[in-house]
DNA sequence: AATATTACCTTGGTCGGCCAATGAATGCGC
DNA sequence: GCGCATTCATTGGCCGACCAAGGTAATATT
């Protein structure tokens, strides 16, 4: 066994920058922490039942109470079809109610069920801990200062690609 | 009751944390970013004939030239199976070459063709779009500061959930 | 040398996520 | 009332990403 090379080392941590990629360090960042932190979440989650993902509709659901699907795709910005499908497992596994709206026919209610509801607490645990884990080794004021910096990122990104002159049209 | 203040025009940039979430702000601000961000490469990639993820592989190439795949896969720690499925797309696409490796016929090399070689620098060029809308508005100081909490967070999600021992320091 | 291990890649399955297109019900304009 | 556009949800297809299992070849062990 040659492969001195630490066990467990880093094989990814070691941030090696494609050249290409120079020209972007916090997106490439923001990429491999993006996967990193999902497998993380997908982890604490696995024992609960739940894939990543799942968990922000489900929280919604114990949030909200019965909603309707265009509600739960509103409130996520997700895709349409990724919410019916997921509702669609997430009912095969027992966490989702479903019903037809009575008030609209085409409409579908959604509810989390009673078993779900146990979930509630661990899932919020697991999110703790995740948060724990993403912000181990940083201060207070590391931690606001990164909120802060990532809620600026995310308004930007919520701008369209190269036409946000801040000012659309009259209406 | 029913107080309908959600019921507002900006879908998800208004940032209603589920109750749930509430214990972890930044996994949440984290999970939001990240998809935003890829949607957002996805719009850039399109137009070079690239999908959201590819680009990691491909830089790698324009980078080593002919490699083993499992050089890709160790470079870009992601799963073998993806790493092959990937590159049959690719492959497919005409944007990668594969041939058996001769020193080991287990092995398979793997090498950009010249056809998207021609795409290094549009695809730098996306990148730094991408960086560039990111990270609009924040000054120098912000952004060495959100790379620095970034890289902390990334070497945090590197080790595993519950176990830190202590991390070496990578040369 | 024969056997066991390990490394390399592939296949098949699952999930989240997107887009495009479809069908059904509602609502609006005429 | 009738027709058209909107909204709601679903389906199918695609891709990235994971895991689990499998097959083949190189290497270590005996």
């Amino acid at each position: 066994m040659s492969t001195a090379e630490e066990a467990q080392g880093d094989p990814a941590c070691t941030g090696e920058l494609p050249h290409a990629a120079s020209s972007g360090p916090v997106s490439h960042a923001v990429s491999r922490v993006a996967r990193l932190h999902r497998i993380a979440a997908g982890k604490l989650l696995k024992g609960l039942g739940l894939y990543p993902g799942q968990e922000f509709v489900m929280m919604r659901l114990w949030d909200a109470g019965p909603v309707r699907q265009s509600e739960l795709i509103k409130a996520a910005d997700l895709d349409p079809s990724t919410v019916t499908k997921m509702l669609q497992r997430l009912e095969q596994s027992g966490h989702v109610r479903r019903c037809p709206d009575p008030d609209d026919r085409r409409a579908v209610l959604v509810e989390a069920t009673e078993r779900s509801c146990a979930l509630l607490s661990d899932v919020s645990a697991a999110w703790a801990e995740l948060e724990e884990h993403t912000l181990r080794g940083l201060d207070e004021d590391d931690r606001r200062e990164l909120a802060r910096l990532l809620s600026r990122v995310e308004a930007n990104l919520c701008t369209e690609t190269a036409d946000c002159p801040e000012r659309r049209g009259g209406d």
